[in-house]
DNA sequence: TTGTAAGCGTTATCAG
DNA sequence: CTGATAACGCTTACAA
């Protein structure tokens, strides 16, 4: 291992100069810079992050919070932690953070992890990639700790300086989602969910019904792709509805497969979802979706985290991605 | 943040003595132990990771690689990279490992921040928790490094002490699901791909065929629920055939779907898939499906890098989940 | 069995 | 602008 000792030999300076040089110190000429650049650049150098947090008492590491291996509500909700996942890590090896990953079976359990890292003094910076309701190990980050935290996610929380969230604006993408389907020509929509008491559901409902305008309202519930009676029995109390919003690309497909089984033409209803989920890609038809760009969102997180910003509530924008699923 | 310097003097010892009741030293008494245990408790002492790591020259810290952002195989070859992880965190948590995480958007990106992560001489044990054919990522890591490697995955590469696996017996679970049809009665059961040139789906494959015995081989190559008239024209130039295995449950489920399309009863064939994926299980019939474990998956993979073994290979277990899609 | 002191690689303070 | 020196929190010879 080169040391910034090795390379402050090599150029002929001392050890301070060197790593005023590494850290681009403007009291430092340029004539020195160069010298100790070429030194850094011949032995292939590269700062050791250990030292440098020891040293500096503070700390380059943002953690990030899953949820616990039994919370399938939460694990479900977001099919999408890869890529958040991988938009922060992209962000943070940039800036030349660490990013570290902290879970557990329970609650419990992922507190204690999460105390042991924070008291360590390693890490006071956290992402929580999911976002639940009263969730204890949030509180606890929230109340017990010093740590900054971001959650991507829909807030259950009130927003502070110390809990911040990134999010899609869920009501503008229901009520876009809802509007495309009207300007494409469809007259009457349905939305399907399968859980309103959740947040994302609720928020996109709440945009659907902002775009009917005048027009009725029309619920369907959808818990699995067993559930043909249900729909059949909708379809036959709404018989003017001809497409639906659904809250999100699984439903939409068990809603799709009902629909086929029942002996519609494929493209007899409009249907569109959210997330744009693989398999909605892949199914026939089509499915017409609303990416929401999970990958953007773990970026934005990981930028609020690692520099200096006021803000405290990010939306991410998001996209409709037109299939054969609406005409 | 409270010191081992303050330990030692609430205990009435010195620093190096309370390092070692920390590291529980046997030339310690255990009458002092005592003592420093109770000041440790009563300070809530926990030592700090980046002190001791600098002292030791030693680092507990595993990294674990992601694929990187755009490579969509390898993304959705394995849609168990959470639950994997999970494992992985669980194990090195309980451990006193750190976990840190790398990726990037393309493989020269991903290996720049590797070489980083290995050359500050944080890491120099990795986990890969996706494997592919000549990963340039992979080879760097092995021929560039002196890092210990896991696979979690099939292996594309030798296995060595440097470059060792964790993975599922793929034909084995590819025999006991074929043989699981036979034995409740279906006949004639057809394999049920997307890409064969893809080590899992191929191992897959060679169990089916070793659980046919004197039976016919039927292949049905299916990329998405598009192709119903490939459908429709296998079941007429097979017509013996009455049940399906297929490689994962995304492509079961394409199959079904289609099958619904031609108007087929839920249960006119058998049908099974592979790691038991959330949506299978919503799915209507219902889908059976073999559990891969992918959290023990990670686990192994942990345990593997932070004890000392002879292993270099190692196996876990699946297991049937029987559903209503098979009778 | 315990204490002293040096050192891990870096940075910050203070002199020059 | 640059260089010595102490310090970050911990471990480990070496000494006692």
């Amino acid at each position: 291992m080169t040391t910034i000792r090795d390379v402050a030999k090599l150029a002929g300076v001392s050890p301070s100069t060197a790593s005023r040089v590494l850290h681009d110190s403007d009291m430092i000429s340029e004539a020195t810079k160069k010298k100790v650049r070429q030194a850094m650049k011949e032995l292939d150098y590269s700062p050791n992050y250990l030292a440098q947090n020891l040293a500096n008492k503070s700390n380059n590491m943002i953690g990030i919070v899953l949820p616990v291996r039994h919370d399938q509500p939460a694990l479900s909700n977001n099919p999408f932690f890869m890529q958040i996942i991988q938009g922060i890590v992209t962000v943070c090896n940039q800036r030349n953070y660490m990013v570290s990953l902290a879970t557990g079976q329970t609650d419990e359990e992922l507190i204690t992890n999460l105390t042991t890292l924070s008291k360590q003094g390693q890490i006071n910076k956290f992402i929580f990639v999911y976002s639940k309701e009263n969730d204890p190990v949030f509180d606890y980050v929230q109340k017990r700790t010093e740590a900054e935290t971001i959650v991507v996610g829909s807030p259950y929380a009130k927003v502070t300086k110390r809990a911040r969230y990134v999010n899609n604006d869920n009501v503008q993408a229901g009520k876009d989602l809802t509007n495309y389907l009207l300007k494409r020509g469809y007259q009457e929509v349905a939305y399907v969910y399968s859980n309103l008491s959740e947040v994302v559901q609720e928020d996109r409902y709440m945009g659907y019904k902002d775009a009917l305008k005048a027009k009725a309202e029309h619920l369907l519930c959808l818990e699995s792709s067993d559930q043909t009676e249900l729909v059949a029995n909708f379809l036959e109390t709404n018989p003017e509805v001809d497409a639906f919003v659904a809250c999100d690309d699984m439903t939409a497909i068990f809603l799709q497969q009902i629909l086929t089984r029942l002996g519609l033409a494929a493209n007899a209803y409009g249907l569109a979802g959210f997330n744009n989920s693989l398999i909605g890609q892949l199914v026939h038809p089509s499915l017409t979706s609303v990416e929401i760009h999970p990958y953007e969102l773990g970026m934005e997180a990981a930028k609020l985290l690692t520099q200096a910003t006021t803000k405290n509530y990010l939306l991410v924008e998001h996209t409709i991605i037109k299939r054969d699923s609406t005409k």
